[in-house]
DNA sequence: CCGATT
DNA sequence: AACGGCTAATCGG
């Protein structure tokens, strides 16, 4: 067996363990492309972290740095070597020391004792983790291809893989990502009688599996008859426990798919494994399942097996894009794939639906497998997305699915810093008011109306394109060089220059990011849309843009490590006088400015030409520096225009409407309220006809006060940010959690919550009740509340666009529903 | 009615 | 563990 082998393989777990000599070796899980486990133990980097010393008395530092000596319980804890370098802090040069230790541990140890070190100004990277640092310094991309030499090892026992091997020498292969990994997605339901399952006493009920592979099952311990035949009936809860871990080691996925997996699936099942002792070892090294903290929230890890939730990247990724009110998997998967959710079965009637047995395990069951199947589903479409993040941040799938935007531009950032001899700088240290703030964009104030003909454009990449092309870096803020060079405009009664002579690491970077972007559309031009490289292609397209982004919103981000405020202010200065400039050139050239918002500006061509306007444009991008450009954005035939600022409402030529800012957008009003307000919208926009949209209020109207209205049309959505004892204002969706809490129903920070307005005495909040209550007490809703707090406020200011006084809108919509209004 | 909170 | 600008409803004195 034993032998010199080469393999190549695609990484994608990544972490260390020590020899019985104290030494830490780099283990690289991955799988081949025939689906071969593998495991790669490499011993050739060594852990080390950085100490800044006084250039003058390095040479002492060193010294005595070499002399280090700490005694724990179990050894002396010593540098193995030290080495004095020349480096970068956010661009100023300093000497450092690099101190090489044996295990990574030895940097905790250590990091406090060379505070003593003659000249010792600050150490850097001591928070780096060992596995993070291998990725970085061994330039290791995850899931993309390397061939890896060296001796195969007898494992017997110690690994569920198919290769165990000592590695000698690595070698990246280039950009072949991993095509088809063994993805198997699983989802739990519990008995819950009282809402939310208690660990402690509501038994796991089924199991579902569903895999890429084409594997589907459900695993349940109450029978029933003529199951589907994906369904294994067990005996008891903990035999379903014991089959999970039987299913996991024999279909040993590469990924792991779970839905809200890290803070419900996982942390249940290991809590009812516990109570039966049963061990969740079915990790490639037969380690137990571990759960970690990360901020306020818990992840699961599985060694050697990616454990995905697809929730964090939903909410972290794709919730500022969405439209979805709730991220249940339910409704993403509505959103995402156009898929809907079973009907007759939901989390609310779960126990009852167990307690019934029979026809309804059935469902449950059909329910069970289809969330499972939903969830791979949902995988299909972002895996893409999530790989190509994955390879750019250059971090683990496992911790990049689960990371922010801010996050992702620092280990993006972090893992380029050393090209430029530049220092990870440490996470600084935040206390008390934190968020300092600074002059943000400029929004010119908008003419109310209804327009024909709107031209829009908007800056190509705003923030990211100045950044570059006017060097916005922390590490050339006020060099020696040129202190006076390349002022920014006036922002808090500041300016700040950078840098003429010396492009800075982060315009640098960002600058490569837009390029390979500009080469991924131009390739993107050339090839057929349902090409497999299309849509690996507009993934990376998608993530090289997501990070690009987030760059400007990083800078101002207190917590970051390259946080600079005075980079954050100076994007926003040149941002507003960029689009200050164009607005001024435009009325200059007689356009109707009707509106702009930090990078985009709306024209009413009022006679002249789209032509007209391009010809503007062009002129505007000659006087433009370096890649800054206007872009024609689109043309509308008709829009609207509301007295408030970030509310309008587009009509293109096609006759889809695009609605900004308006309540329909919003998560926190009914959906009768929304819906109405877009009738009305199209009313006005493409079929031109106030009477049209007076008619669509009447209509709103009649059906809520004759009753007719669907529960979900009446349902308010709003988030419960913090516990309840904590808010210091009642509002209607925290006075109906309080009501619902007496009847020992469970909420917690974070949730939705969804709550109906009922008929009743004292303020909308004494009149709110969570939908659960309302429906469990058949409790009425209030017609007059949707009427006059939902329906006709969001109508109303549309209304005033076309001279219509505040009340005047009543007033018409009263004489044609004579006797409805008191 | 108005500032604070959401 | 991304920014600021902005609107609007509702509470609560």
């Amino acid at each position: 067996m034993a032998g010199r082998t080469i393999l190549e393989f695609y990484p994608f777990d990544f972490d260390y363990i020590n020899t019985p000599e104290g030494r830490a070796i780099i283990r690289v899980f991955g799988s081949t492309k025939e689906g071969k486990k593998i495991v790669v133990l490499d011993g050739s980097i060594q852990p080390y972290f950085y100490v800044i010393v006084n250039a003058e008395r390095s040479d002492v530092a060193l010294a005595q740095a070499l002399r280090l000596k700490v005694k724990t319980e179990e050894r002396i804890v010593q540098p193995v070597k030290v080495e004095i370098l020349k480096r970068n802090l956010v661009g100023a040069p300093v000497t450092v020391l690099k101190i090489f230790v044996q295990t990574p541990s030895d940097i905790a140890v250590l990091k406090d004792e060379v505070k003593t070190l003659p000249g010792y100004m600050d150490r850097a990277e001591s928070d780096i983790n060992f596995y993070k640092r291998y990725m970085i310094d061994k330039e290791i991309v995850p899931l993309s291809k390397i061939r890896v030499e060296g001796e195969e090892v007898d494992h017997k026992g110690r690994y569920n893989a198919d290769y165990v091997i000592n590695a000698e020498k690595m070698e990246d292969l280039g950009e072949e990502t991993i095509s088809a990994p063994h993805i198997l997605a699983f989802d739990i339901e519990t008995y819950n009688p009282i809402g939310t399952p208690r660990m402690d006493t509501d038994p796991i009920l089924m199991i579902s599996f569903a895999s890429n592979k084409g594997y589907e099952k459900v695993v349940t311990w109450k029978k029933f008859h003529n199951a589907p035949d994906y369904v294994e009936f067990v005996d008891s809860e903990m035999d379903l426990i014991n089959k999970f871990v039987e299913i996991m080691r024999k279909e040993k996925p590469d990924i792991l798919l779970g839905y809200n997996s890290d803070n419900f699936d996982f942390p249940y099942i290991i809590a009812r494994a516990n109570k039966y002792k049963i061990k969740l070892d079915f990790a490639i090294d037969h380690s137990n399942i571990k759960m970690a903290k990360k901020g306020r929230d818990v992840i699961a890890r599985i060694t050697g097996i990616i454990h995905v939730d697809i929730y964090p990247f939903v909410v972290n990724m794709l919730a500022p894009t969405m439209r979805t009110e709730i991220f249940s998997l339910d409704s993403v998967a509505e959103e995402l794939i156009g898929e809907k959710k079973k009907e007759g079965v939901s989390w609310e009637n779960m126990h009852t639906l167990w307690d019934a047995g029979g026809e309804s395990l059935r469902k449950m069951v059909e329910y069970n497998l289809h969330d499972s199947k939903l969830t791979l589903k949902l995988m299909n479409t972002l895996s893409k997305t999530m790989f190509e993040l994955t390879k750019l941040v250059n971090q683990p799938l496992f911790d990049v699915s689960r990371m922010t935007y801010g996050q992702c531009v620092e280990w993006f950032l972090a893992k380029r810093a050393s090209k430029f001899l530049e220092i990870i700088p440490n996470k600084p240290i935040v206390t008390g008011t934190w968020s300092r703030t600074y002059e943000g964009a400029y929004v010119h104030p908008p003419k109310p109306g209804i327009y024909d003909n709107i031209v829009v454009y908007d800056f190509r990449s705003l923030y990211p394109s100045i950044i570059i092309s006017h060097n916005i870096c922390p590490t050339k803020l006020f060099c020696e060089c040129c202190k006076d060079g390349n002022k920014t405009p006036e922002t808090d009664g500041k300016t700040y220059s950078y840098c003429k002579r010396e492009k800075g690491f982060i315009p640098t970077v960002l600058e490569d990011l837009i390029n390979r972007r500009a080469r991924i559309k131009e390739m993107l031009k050339k090839i057929d849309k349902g090409d497999e490289d299309y849509s690996i292609l507009s993934a990376r397209s998608y993530a090289l843009k997501t990070i690009a982004n987030a760059m400007y919103g990083y800078f101002g981000f207190a917590k970051s490590r390259w946080y600079s405020i005075e980079c954050a202010a100076s994007v926003t200065a040149w941002g507003r006088h960029y689009i200050k400039q164009v607005i001024a050139d435009a009325e200059k050239a007689k356009f109707n400015v009707i509106y702009g918002d930090t990078d985009s500006i709306m024209l009413s061509l009022e006679g002249k030409t789209v032509g007209d306007a391009n010809m503007f444009a062009e002129k505007v991008n000659k006087k433009l520096p370096g890649i800054m450009e206007l872009e024609f954005q689109g043309f509308y035939p008709r829009a609207l225009f509301v007295a408030a600022k970030k509310k309008y409402a587009l009509a293109d030529e096609k006759g889809r409407i695009t609605i900004k800012g308006f309540e329909f957008v919003r998560r926190d009003w009914s959906r009768i309220a929304k819906e109405t307000q877009m009738a009305v919208l199209n009313a006005l926009l493409i079929e031109k006809s106030e009477d049209n949209a007076v008619k669509i209020i009447k209509n709103a109207i009649n059906k809520l006060k004759a009753g007719e209205v669907k529960i979900e049309d009446i349902v308010i959505y709003t988030q419960l940010t913090k516990k309840v004892e904590h808010y210091d204002s009642i509002g209607p969706h925290v006075a109906a959690v309080i009501k619902a809490q007496k009847l020992g129903l469970k909420f917690e920070p974070g949730q939705i919550i969804k709550y109906i307005v009922t008929k009743g005495e004292g303020s909308i909040s004494d009149k709110s009740y969570i939908l659960k209550e309302y429906l469990d007490k058949g409790l009425e809703y209030d017609s007059e509340y949707y009427i006059n707090n939902q329906v006709l406020p969001a109508v109303e200011r549309i209304f005033e666009v076309l001279g219509y006084e505040k009340d005047e809108l009543k007033g018409k919509v009263q004489t044609k529903l004579a006797g409805f209004f008191k």
